[in-house]
This record gives structure tokens, C-alpha cells and sequence, in this order.
RNA sequence: GCGGGUAUCGUACAGUGGUAGUACAUCAGCCUUCCAAGCUGAGGAUACGGGUUCGAUUCCCGUUACCCGCUCCA
């Protein structure tokens, strides 16, 4: 069973290391939230295992890191600047808000409200006498502009010329490098992009811990292909399920997925065709993933505002030319590794009726791979288990934990709540001192999920503790 | 951004207009031969700023953060 409110998962990450909240000493700072020793660990496991699947073990894709500063006229390309601006009006009667734009226009109609300036909506409302549909007065404030997409300066003087915006989604840095990627890379179609990168938007509503933040972590891939050779509609399914099979591998239960596709009314400008994959977090279905046909509508806004040809030669047919097509599967990065943090959190009721906590993480995403525990604290079994913690630092690339504080079980349940698969103990069998605890140079592993115990020689234990 | 609520060690809770307690957790020592044992000790909190007051953690104001609801959502 997961964790089943949110309070829980909180105060384990803060308690455990996993997640603190941002700039604490200063009284914090709105949704921010610092990854800590444990949380690093596991989120960077979660962005390599995505690397491996999507990027390492596929001949057709190729990976890349876009700057997040990017020239302010790929945002004027791409549609963020104008379709990421919203007009708000608050009614000064009830407080309620609305976009002006949207009141306005069941009275005038559409075409009429789109040649206004943003200075003229507010008097025209009062003039056409839109009511506030909460409470049916009359009486608004004047609009204000909001943009979801933050800007700075770039440069010394913090001048109009000079501003820059942090990028809403990684896509954009895909999409301009599509030239310079099959000028070098010998990609042919179909072949992908895949990056990891951090977006920032000025969501009006964030909030739930990490599942919405300003800024945020995205996982995308950029899919191109030929759309008179690939049907789209079966890639899409093969995406589709790509996505669902990723997520599952790593522990998240089907019981607690599924698929919403996007209505007509709902689809972004640029998309024929949209699914979500989505999570049963204790507050209900949020997006987790999403998969979008954005057809050539990206390469072909930057063909045109740019004014380079983007178009793919076919090597069959070397005079045909085309934009290909794009399919964009995309993760987030910080909502997945909360995804795992809940679906990991575990409370057992023990034979001795005492409960334990238990962070049941796939073993290859777990933060610490394994500790070392000397049995007791005697000199000589602290010096048998650094040597041995050594020895496996040295020749694995695993994380692993030594801890000699406390009680042996005491150990135990503090590496189930930061859930580590698995404990080395070392004891006074491991130095050839009790033949009842196992032989000369062997040692117990202890498997977190099924708590069995079992004894191997330190020859073979290396080999054994494969991610 | 609006409305309402909340803010005390790491966590969960007490409490008070006059020395801020408890439990668990953490650290040190003793003890301990496999699942949160025990003993001794230590560190650690009234979110921030201002006001009222002889004195404010407590009352008042502001700020910040968090929670619930609304608005919004590539």
C-alpha cells in the first residue's frame, strides 16, 4: 500500500534527507524545494535509467542540453509569447477573476475583442456592460497582464533590447538544433531527440509538494519521422506504450496509471492529437507524461521566423525535400520521482506487532544500493566491515552506506526507511570466530522487501550485488 | 491574485503576559552476538519585523511561509 497522504511523504523526505523545502533559514520561498543528499541520489537515478531506456539503448535516438537562455524570438516562434499572455479582471464587488478577453467576447464576439489593446478591454467591458458571472455586478479592475513565462536580462543595462526569457519547455531547444544535428550526426528517419532539462513557468496556481513548481524538470523527447513512409497513428500507439512500460519497470503499479486523452476542445494549437498518462496521487489524477503529434508546425514556425531551410533531404530521393513530423513524448522528471517516493512509501505490521516504515523503491533507483553493518561495535568487526565497504567502493560503482550507530535492528529499520534493497552485516562468524553465525569470510544479506537473511563468502558477495 | 485558516526543537504534540515541557529522532559514553532493548549525558524551538507593556512565545498590526477553497493552466 503507497503512501495515502501527501503529510506522509512529506515529512519522511524532510526527516529522511530526501526533500527539504527551498531557502528554509530565510522563511522559505514560495514551491521551492531543494533535492537533499537521498533526494539528489534517487532523482539522478531516475533521470539515468530514463537516459539508458530512451537515449543509450536506442541506435535512433541521440542525446542533447539546450541552453535555458534561449534568442527571445524562438518564444515569438513557437507561440509562447502571444498564447502564453493571458488579460485578468478581477471583479472589485466579489473578487472573483476572469480573463477579460473570454468575458468580453460572448458579448462582442471574437474578432471584434482581438484588435483591442490590452488598455482597452477593461473600459470596453464596463462600456458593453459585462457582468461578473459569480455575483452580476458591473464594476471591474483594470486588466493586468499576466505571462506565464519569466523574463530577465541578459547583459549589464536591464534594458527592453536585452530581455530574455527563462524557457517554458525544453522542446524549443530540440527544435532549433534539428538543423545542426543532421548536419552531423548521420541521423536518418525516423530518429529522436531526447533531453533533460529544467523549464520555468509562472504557474498561477502552484502547489502538492513537488507535483507543481515554478520551476521543474522535464524529460522530452522529440520523435521525427516521414509522414508519407510512418504512419503516425501506429508510432503513437508504440509511444504510447513506451511511456506506460517505463513507468511500470520502475515500480509504479497499473492499478494507480492510466491514459486521458485530450478533447478536441482542449488540444493545444499546435497538436492533433494528445494523451496523458496519469498518476492516482492522494489528491486525485494529476499528469505524470504526455504524448503530442505536433506534425511540422515547430520546424515550420522556425523555418519561417528564422528564415533557414529546415527541410530533410531523403537520401533515397535526393530531390525530395520535407519538414518532417514530430512526435513529442515527454516526462516530468520531479513529478516521476514523486510518483516513486509514494508508490515506495510502505508501513508493514510486524509479528511483534511493531510497524515498520519501508521505502519499497526498485532496486535500481534506490538511493543507497547497500549498507555495511558490523554486527556490534567492536574494533575488530568495524575494521573487518571497512575493509569490505572499501573493497566494494572500490570495485562497483554502487552507493553504499556503513553505520555502526545503534542497535543491529535499529540499523535495519533505518535503512528500510530510506529504502535500501540491501544490508551487509558483519559478524563475529565473518572473522572466523563463531562457526554457528557461518564460516571464515562470509557474511549475511539481508533483503529489505522479504527480510530473509542469507550467508555468503565475501568473494562471491560483489558479484551478487548487482543493481 | 482573492477569501478563510495555521505557524512552538528534526518530527509529532503540550503550555504560559514573568526560567518554554514531553515523546520519538539525532549526537556522545556504557551495555548489546541479527530486526526500532536498556542506562547516563548532550545539542536543539516560540517563522520574520514592528507595536502595546516594567516584561510578549502568548495581545495587536504588518510581512513571509504553509493548508483549504476560488480563479488559471502547453
Amino acid at each position: 500500500m503507497p503512501a495515502t497522504s501527501l503529510d506522509q511523504i512529506v515529512s519522511l523526505c524532510k526527516r529522511r534527507g530526501f526533500i527539504f523545502p527551498g531557502s528554509e533559514i530565510y522563511g522559505g520561498l514560495a514551491n521551492t524545494w531543494d533535492y537533499g543528499p537521498l533526494g539528489v541520489e534517487l532523482k539522478n537515478n531516475v533521470k539515468r535509467e530514463w537516459w539508458e531506456t530512451f537515449v543509450h539503448k536506442r541506435p535512433d535516438m541521440i542525446g542533447t542540453d539546450a541552453a535555458i537562455l534561449m534568442n527571445r524570438r524562438v518564444w515569438e516562434a513557437s507561440g509562447h509569447v502571444t498564447s502564453f499572455t493571458d488579460p485578468l479582471i478581477d471583479c472589485k464587488k466579489c473578487k472573483a477573476r476572469f480573463r477579460g478577453d473570454k468575458l468580453l467576447e460572448e458579448k462582442i464576439g471574437v474578432e471584434a475583442v482581438t484588435v483591442l489593446t490590452l488598455d482597452q478591454i477593461q473600459p470596453m467591458m464596463m462600456a458593453e456592460n459585462v457582468v461578473c458571472p459569480n455575483c452580476g455586478k458591473n464594476d471591474w479592475t483594470p486588466t493586468k497582464q499576466f505571462n506565464m513565462m519569466f523574463k530577465t536580462h541578459q547583459g549589464v543595462v536591464e534594458d527592453a533590447a536585452a530581455l530574455v526569457y527563462l524557457r517554458p519547455e525544453t522542446a524549443q531547444g530540440m527544435f532549433v538544433n534539428f538543423k545542426n544535428v543532421i548536419d552531423t550526426m548521420r541521423m536518418r528517419l525516423p530518429f529522436g531527440m531526447g533531453q533533460i532539462g529544467k523549464a520555468f513557468r509562472n504557474e498561477i496556481t502552484p502547489g502538492n509538494f513537488t507535483f507543481r513548481t515554478r520551476e521543474f524538470e522535464q524529460m522530452e523527447i522529440e520523435y521525427f519521422f516521414d509522414p508519407s513512409v510512418t504512419d503516425w497513428e501506429t508510432l503513437f500507439e508504440e509511444w504510447k506504450a513506451l511511456e506506460w512500460e517505463w513507468f511500470t519497470s520502475l515500480g509504479l503499479s497499473p492499478k494507480r496509471l492510466r491514459f486521458r486523452e485530450h478533447t478536441q476542445e482542449e488540444l493545444a494549437f499546435y497538436s492533433t492529437r494528445t494523451i496523458d498518462i496519469e498518476y492516482l496521487f492522494p489528491w486525485g489524477w494529476g499528469e505524470l507524461s504526455g504524448l503530442a503529434n505536433r506534425t511540422d508546425y515547430d520546424l515550420a514556425q522556425h523555418e519561417q521566423f528564422s528564415g533557414q531551410d529546415l527541410k530533410y533531404t531523403d537520401p533515397d530521393d535526393p530531390t525530395r525535400k520535407f519538414l518532417p513530423h514530430v512526435l513529442e513524448p515527454t516526462f516530468g522528471c520531479d513529478r516521476s520521482v514523486l510518483t516513486f517516493l509514494l508508490e515506495a512509501y510502505t508501513e508493514e505490521i510486524l509479528e511483534n506487532g511493531e510497524t515498520r516504515t519501508v521505502m519499497k523503491f526498485h532496486p535500481s533507483i534506490a538511493p543507497i544500493d547497500i549498507a555495511i553493518l558490523p554486527l556490534s561495535k567492536k574494533e575488530h568487526l568495524i575494521a573487518k566491515a571497512k575493509e569490505l565497504y572499501n573493497k566494494i567502493v572500490q570495485e562497483t560503482d554502487l552507493v553504499v552506506d556503513f553505520d555502526v550507530t545503534g542497535s543491529i535492528g535499529k540499523r535495519y529499520r533505518r535503512q528500510d526507511e530510506i529504502g535500501t534493497p540491501k544490508a551487509v552485516t558483519v559478524d563475529f562468524g565473518s572473522l572466523g570466530e563463531d562457526s554457528a553465525q557461518g564460516e571464515k569470510d562470509t557474511v549475511t544479506i539481508r533483503d529489505r522487501d522479504t527480510l530473509e537473511q542469507i550467508r555468503v563468502p565475501i568473494g562471491e558477495l560483489i558479484a551478487s550485488l548487482e543493481r
